[in-house]
DNA sequence: GGCGTGATTGTTAGG
DNA sequence: CCTAACAATCACGCC
């Protein structure tokens, strides 16, 4: 059952909630918001959304390479601010 | 020792 | 301001 909880009522965690990192969909959707909608001009949220996500594996697993690596390391980045938030915290 | 959970991330668009 | 598809994530805490 793990029905990835539909963001409906976010609710707090931690005192000082480092939130973890962004996702290769993150960044990858920096470079496609762009793109994408330079192509679709008009283009409904809706339809950029499926559109987006389909390409965004359409591409090829090395294309998505560029966003994972920065995933990878965005994700070191949260890793630090939840180390000092624990510290803090503590 | 292995498990599941929840929380979060960012984009787009419009009322 | 918020939500919703789209996707990944993945660290955290726990017995």
């Amino acid at each position: 059952m793990s029905e990835r909880r539909i963001r409906g009522t976010r609710k707090k965690k931690d005192p000082n909630a480092p939130k973890r990192s962004l996702s290769a969909y993150m960044f990858f959707a920096n470079e496609q918001r762009d793109v994408v909608r330079a192509e679709n001009p008009g283009i409904a949220f809706g339809q950029i959304g499926k559109l987006l996500g389909e390409k965004w594996k359409a591409l090829d697993a090395a294309g998505k390479v560029p966003y994972e690596a920065k995933a990878e390391e965005d994700k070191k980045r949260y890793e630090l601010e939840k180390l000092e938030y624990q510290k803090t915290l503590a």
